[in-house]
DNA sequence: TATGAATGAGTCTTCATTCAT
DNA sequence: TATGAATGAAGACTCATTCAT
């Protein structure tokens, strides 16, 4: 992804680094481009140049910074018979990669950008679907009906993916953990 | 000690459903004072009247305009035997007032603002408070260990609170009640 | 001078008093109505009921508070053969009556506002002349010539208008007295 | 380190022109710094570039616009048995630098701004300490005592100072060439 | 590719003043 | 006389963005 050249990309670098940091700190609004620049040691010109529009940080910061890992087999983590094992394995290989501070930077954007409320969306939808796949995988048979399965992987992903902006909003810790054991339960083995 | 005259009251009114709309459309930091004011029909210095600084508004939005209602009793939603129903009257007659409009203000702008912060820790505290009293009730006698209870009561108040951000945000909707069903499912009945 | 009526004029001094201690400590533009109003105690709109217009504050403080006592006789003070007393006892008599706020108004203010320099003009001018009729008399005859009497003059009328702001300005402090002495030993007794 | 482009410095220079000017003619407070950006014929933008703060001009002005010259030697002008030649001459080669606008501002604002107080004093202080050097090296030998000296000196700079705002403000002018004379005559020749 | 001076629209805030009561 | 809500022009300051070099 990183282009050649010495100090090539050094520089885009460091100020998409800053605008993490700021972003994730103070909002994007309230981050001026000027302290983009001065904390990434370039000048203010700079920013401009990668980044034409200071909306481009955060479209670059969202695109390049968060994605679901492409995992071997999902089936590596699900076993029959164990869906709280399961979950439990899929809240540690958890695919999400995004630093803390970019969901902050998710969750809080998202609500007033479009674009990265679609990519938020898309990062949500692809854990439901490996945590239903999970699941399913899990519980083989019939035993519990699929709306409740449903239910079970929507709330966990909720939980996976919220539980650090839960923490840091209500200073109230889940453990993603015990929500596995307590859905494997409600599932019914 | 307020006069009666012809718009009583109305204007710092007007200025603050203006805010709230506002703030939640568009953010805190994006929105402009000139616009609340515009909205409110007010003219611009009469905002600083009320509200000396813009920080002001948003404190007195959340101040006045968010709060957890002080129900008679909380027995009267809790029936022991009966968990799920338990916490879907829960969910029902939901303690917290505050429109959705407040409720998207209280999330995203309580990331960086630490009045905020502090009354969204302070309503969670007090929905999860409920939440697990009313599981005590729900569930009299030892079954299910004491933490086990506690998760069940921190997934389900998350789920109450933070449904309408979920579904905004991600698009999928979680029906609190299909999560009461599974959380008693949970607790072993 | 002042009204009659039960609480009548207190109002209206204690806006003075205000304004007074306001304008001397920040000047008279960085002194906002509001805040005389606040320190006087009393509403904003009863400022403008006495002064209409803000600049009738100060109109009204260098009118009514700054003036030069008529004295019975000048000559009281006054000594043939005796000028380095003469001076003296001016200055221990001195006539001008403003308190040190007022000077201080009177000085600053006097710079930008026409109203306040003629007002300082005049008593400097007063000043002038009763130190020259001061000297006149101190020193009968023809010794020391009316030029040199009139630097004389000039001089110790600025050391006593001005002693206060100079040593408030540069922390300087002169001592009238002492000034008084040199004059009379110039002007060659 | 600076460019030598088409308007170099120009942009900055002429914006304290611009407000040495300003301040001088109607106070620091009454100007707006709009103003200042019209008539140095600049954007608005632009003085805070060079200025982030207001406030940042008048230290600016003081700091680079009034300054004790460093004179050779001050026996130059001293010379011993003539006092009131020596207080001329130290009149004549005067060295404060600062133009008749920046005095005005330095007195007017030094009773509000500290900064421009602290350097007041200093300015005074240095002069007073030259007016005192000329003094003993005209008045060799113990004639006339320390404190009379002294009491000369700090009457003799006050006038040198403050001689602009004093005619100016009284509409009273005082030539310091008499004053020297009178002076001299009192230490007694 | 790098730089920072330049630009001007827009933001929050202040404040003298008015006016209905 | 007394009161404080109402008004809007003006002020200080911010900031994304441009551009000549």
């Amino acid at each position: 992804m990183r282009k050649r050249g010495r100090q090539e990309g050094d520089a885009r670098t460091r100020i998409l680094d800053a605008a993490e940091e700021l972003f994730a700190a103070d909002g994007y609004e309230a981050t001026a481009t000027a302290r983009v620049a001065r904390r990434a040691k370039v000048p203010k010109g700079l920013v401009f140049h990668y980044f034409p529009q200071k909306i481009d940080l955060l479209v670059a910061l969202v695109e390049e910074r968060t994605f679901i890992e492409v995992l071997p087999a999902e089936s590596v983590e699900a076993m029959p018979g164990d869906p709280a094992g399961t979950l439990s394995r899929l809240a540690r290989r958890f695919p999400l990669r995004a630093s803390p501070a970019m969901r902050r930077i998710l969750f809080r954007e998202a609500d007033t950008h479009r674009s990265v409320r679609d990519r938020l969306r898309s990062l949500n939808g692809e854990v439901l679907r490996r945590a239903r796949g999970a699941l399913e995988v899990a519980l083989p048979g019939t035993r519990g009906d699929a709306a409740r399965l449903e239910v079970a992987a929507a709330t966990f992903t909720a939980v996976l993916l919220y539980q650090e902006n839960l923490s840091q909003l209500t200073g109230e810790h889940i453990d993603p953990d015990a929500v596995a054991d307590l859905i494997a339960r409600a599932l019914g083995t």
